[in-house]
DNA sequence: GATGAATGAGCATTCATTCAT
DNA sequence: AATGAATGAATGCTCATTCAT
């Protein structure tokens, strides 16, 4: 009498869907604190008992194996994402210049990816644990968010106001900018703050760095 | 009794240097090669000393512990690239314009992170695995690496050939767009060749994407 | 608080007797269904639960421990045969001859063997897992059947119609050759019929195998 | 580099194959003298580390799974069996006379199954708890065996020294009342010997219980 | 009486590390 | 130097049993 919960993906034991989602939220607050510390190896079912205050046994009332909770993980990060996108791009979709649209869109992924750091970092450094299925999802979620810019830029291409190029390159090269404030945030510490990063990367994206080349 | 190789940092209780070094790249292969295809933490010693061929005890003769073979890993891959920047860049270093020294750079560069692709997809994913102090010591690596950037720029925007712009972010940025050819490689196979990839940086670096605003 | 029914065996929170009852028999059906399939160690309460619809809580309402439905299955399938053995046997009473007494006890053992013998094998193979008392009780009931068999062989020694022997031993290896059928039925499946093992018993019991010796 | 021994069915990660059989002989006597007592379920690898004096890591070198053992102790049976049979029964092949053959082979097989009780008992109880293709192995041993009884029937028959019968229900009966000697000996306990139990099994196959039937 | 969430001791199994040979 | 057997703490997971509602 397992249920799914989590678009269909964690079986559960109890069948109190308010609870389940309740106590997921839990343990995914206390997980992904844990992970981003020690990493999801290092972390063990007991860390995340104590954490959460769950006992072992009820915890797997709520989850089936370990990796549940790297995939919850992973899920809610995607969902969360996906759903502000939804809210706060909402009025993004309205701009038609594929230039502002496109600087908009770097300034909204870099404040959502600067709010959620942790949960961004956990995903990148813990996504090769994941099973090759759970990663496939995952994947597919980043590669949708890819093609978001993708979109942007080969109508800028057409439109001729952004040069000749290759749009998946460019989607990736975009997004790597952008992470570069969550992946490398070590080197950044106390010497670039949020709105520096922001115009770096639009002054890449708009000019490059290049101002002429000797002649 | 137990001394040091390694540049001071793994403890070994072999004397015979000669064959401590030859053994650590026995492990070195092994262990990159296993570590790559299931992660640290999934690879046990004994899966390392079957690959190597080098008996269980035998091999705590050459570490002490299951980290310094990642650390061992992290060096190697240092040292590897150190090295071969040291020659492969050495004319690039009287090349005086700043435009076609950067150049030169992230073509070199992104050569040599397609050469080692394994390797530096296997640090990315395991750089939290190291302790605290070996991860600061691989850090600082990074750094020296990116250093070199930042350097070509900051002469770059003195001689004017550069916009303005804060050298440290420009220097990540394209440290991070040509890592991405390896982070992202699964977005990029089948569909983009290593030529490509470099002339899409380059691009980037030299004229942005941006054409012409609307007036 | 707690009462015993079950001949007093089994601790109840519930008082309502009746109910105990139908609870009781829905979990025999379930229980037994399942350990044949799993064995008893492999059968959980919650597979219980499941199977008989009662809730896990609820189900302690009606067992103090598991056990319980070890000891249950064996009381039940005691009563049961003791309860049919009673009502088909009845006239067998009186049939004063021995010869024929034995033949239609034999016949008709093995015809309740046989449509039990789920139930049977159930509790041969988990006789072991019963404590220490419950153990005692369902030999002595095993016992008593063994008894009957033992009594009519020996008055049929008294009269002379049947040959010398002891006769504990022989009624323990008529029962056995009866339980045969069920607990090697897997040598038999597909080649010998109910019947033909009938007849096999009965011309043992009555001939034996040989002939006659070489002179 | 895991090994196999034991009919390749059991997989060692320990390679030093004399000491690997020492081992498992020490297993065995534990884990059949704990099993006996508390049942294979019940019996739980700390306890074999106990008794053996093995330590639990140690163990795991000498087994994969807790099934192994319990497959072993079912291997080592059947080898004892067969081995004993081989031997003590050696000249009975030479035996041509049918009665005499199956006399004695019921003698021998009587005074092994004596010797090897509990063994035998904790085959009997547990075999249940076997995987499927490690009971079907089993199941296979019960087979051959019984087939040497059928085959010594069959002659019988055909030599007109045994009467006309199903040599396969037979062969099963006889094989019953010998285990019965096993399985049911609390039965017996202190009121029958082996040598009345030997006597009441060949008279019953010889002469049966019936004299003659009243006319 | 009924429900099912909660508990935690217990189990099989793994693995880094040590040590006798 | 080399071997591989030995150790035991630690881990993921289960399940009989209890208890608040």
């Amino acid at each position: 009498m397992a249920r799914r919960t989590f678009r269909e993906k964690i079986l559960t034991k109890i069948k109190n869907s308010k609870l389940v989602e309740e106590r997921h939220e839990q343990i995914f607050q206390a997980a992904s604190k844990l992970i981003q510390k020690k990493g999801y190896h290092m972390t063990t079912l007991r860390d995340i008992s104590r954490e959460t205050g769950i006992s072992l046994g009820n915890l797997y009332g709520y989850i089936t194996t370990k990796e549940d909770i790297l995939y919850m993980i992973h899920e809610k990060a995607a969902e969360m994402v996906t759903r502000i996108l939804g809210q706060e791009i909402g009025h993004i979709r309205d701009v038609r210049d594929p230039v502002q649209k496109l600087k908009q869109m770097i300034e909204k992924e870099l404040e959502i990816i600067d709010r959620y750091q942790d949960l961004i970092m956990t995903i990148y450094q813990e996504s090769h644990s994941l099973s090759k299925p759970s990663l496939r999802t995952m994947l597919r979620s980043e590669e949708i968010h890819i093609k978001r810019f993708k979109e942007v830029i080969e109508k800028g291409i057409k439109l001729r106001v952004f040069r000749e190029g290759n749009p998946l390159i460019l989607a990736n090269m975009i997004k790597m900018m952008i992470d570069c404030w969550v992946l490398k945030r070590w080197n950044f510490r106390g010497k670039v703050n949020l709105e520096e990063m922001k115009q770096g990367i639009l002054n890449m994206v708009q000019t490059g760095i290049v101002l002429k080349e000797k002649a």
